[in-house]
DNA sequence: ACGATTAGATAGTAATACTATCCAATTCAG
DNA sequence: CTGAATTGGATAGTATTACTATCTAATCGT
């Protein structure tokens, strides 16, 4: 095999594994998973790939890889990219689902009704699950005895708005194909960059509101030590009637 | 004295788990990680409860369920609570690095510096780890063929910081164990909640944008059928160009 | 010709978050 | 007092997820 580029980009898979660093093993994986489309055979022992391979490889390394989805919400991800919805707001409904557990009919997703319908995002334009997935979190966060004040969760529903219209403005409308895709990256991988931010942000803050001591080092990692803070320290329910262990 | 309610709350394992919604064997496994503190032996084979313990249980299913923290960020998290260091501010980085993966001290993190530079994140105010998960974040993004323009990404920042900014100013200043506690469930429980208020967000403003067809059914779950979607149809792994197939 | 490579099938693995079982020591109901 | 129920503590088992590894027979490359 000569190192030229012979016609189109043909690959055995030992090379596509090692032009996308996704060892054959995985490949194959992803194969019998109907994440990966097939090669063309060349006889009963032998595919070649080409650069949508890669392509798609990349693709289903930043779902899994950067944005977590699991497996099988990836491939649903994968099989409506593939198969386009007509408008690509549907197909936004689809990415959302695929990353949202569905809600068996007969729980109750009203807990946030009132907040919903002030922010416009009642049951008339949003999809059930979605709105589930926030009474879920609010449950969640009011469960650890965090109440958030309306005003709080005002502001917050006003940076997101901006976000999603943002979002929605930077569609390119030129392909359907290209607008499409968009979406669904802009959606899945940009929220671990969007809480990323947060983060950076909040540190930030703090550092402006507090002064306060030393950052976590900026530079070096000193995996926190937890055994070390074990020493015991009442607070929100904790206490140690007798040492522990571990 | 009350009739009602006998002196303290004291429960024993069975009904600390009817309270809590918590089956006891993962009480027991709590227990064992270390995630929540013993109760109070009253014998070889027996011991009690009380609302502490309740108390915990909650935060730790909200931390576990809610925001999805692995049992041992969840430890990190809640032994640094036990026993808080001095400032509020060190406590966030502690929850945010138990919830970051760890980077190596090899590892280059200088991809996003000039972003980070320009919104006022650098190395100097923010820390490394989280710093390493934006870059990490963005690779993804552009590994998967997604380029995101300066603009976006500036106004993604823009709305980060005022919700950061939003996170401190409400923090309540008047006992540092509230403010601490208010930090950390501010920061990890919120995120689920922030994400599900962008996706409403965003099917709002698809709606406005696109006017578009139906949404996947407002009321109903018609739960994906992915078997069906199995017919491969051979779309681009990513980018519109090529002359693949299609 | 013949070692290297591959498809396809199947089996094994590591990590995670529980669940279940056991046993001896109580506790409690009658 | 007695026997059924409960518990702490230890240990082992399970379900799921995302890979890895092995094997076989066919085929490629040289």
């Amino acid at each position: 095999m000569n190192s030229f580029q012979v016609k189109e980009f043909l690959l055995r898979i030992s090379q596509l594994a090692a032009v996308t660093d996704v060892p054959v093993a995985t490949i194959k994986y992803y194969l019998r998973e109907n994440l990966l489309h097939d090669g063309v055979l060349t006889s009963a022992t032998q595919a070649r790939y080409d650069d949508s391979h890669v392509r798609r490889l990349k693709l289903i390394r930043a779902l899994v890889g950067t944005a977590r989805l699991s497996v099988n919400a990836a491939r649903e991800v994968l099989l409506s990219l593939d198969n386009p919805p007509e408008s690509g707001h549907d197909l936004l409904g689809i990415a959302h689902q695929a990353v949202t557990p569905a809600v068996p009919d007969d729980v109750d997703v009203s807990g946030a009704d009132a907040l919903l319908d002030r922010w416009g995002w009642g049951a008339d334009t949003c999809d059930r699950r979605t709105r589930a997935a926030l009474v879920e979190a609010l449950r969640g966060l009011s469960s650890a005895g965090f109440e958030p004040s309306a005003a709080l969760l005002d502001r917050y529903a006003a940076a997101m708005r901006d976000i999603a219209e943002a979002d929605v403005e930077s569609v390119p409308m030129g392909s359907t194909e290209a607008a499409m895709q968009y979406v669904v990256l802009g959606t899945l991988l940009m929220e671990p960059v969007l809480l990323a931010m947060r983060r950076l942000a909040q540190q930030r803050a703090s550092l402006d509101r507090f002064g306060a001591a030393s950052i976590r080092s900026s530079n070096t990692d000193d995996a926190a030590t937890p055994a070390s803070l074990l020493r015991h320290r009442q607070f929100l329910g904790a206490a140690p009637p007798g040492p522990a262990s571990r």
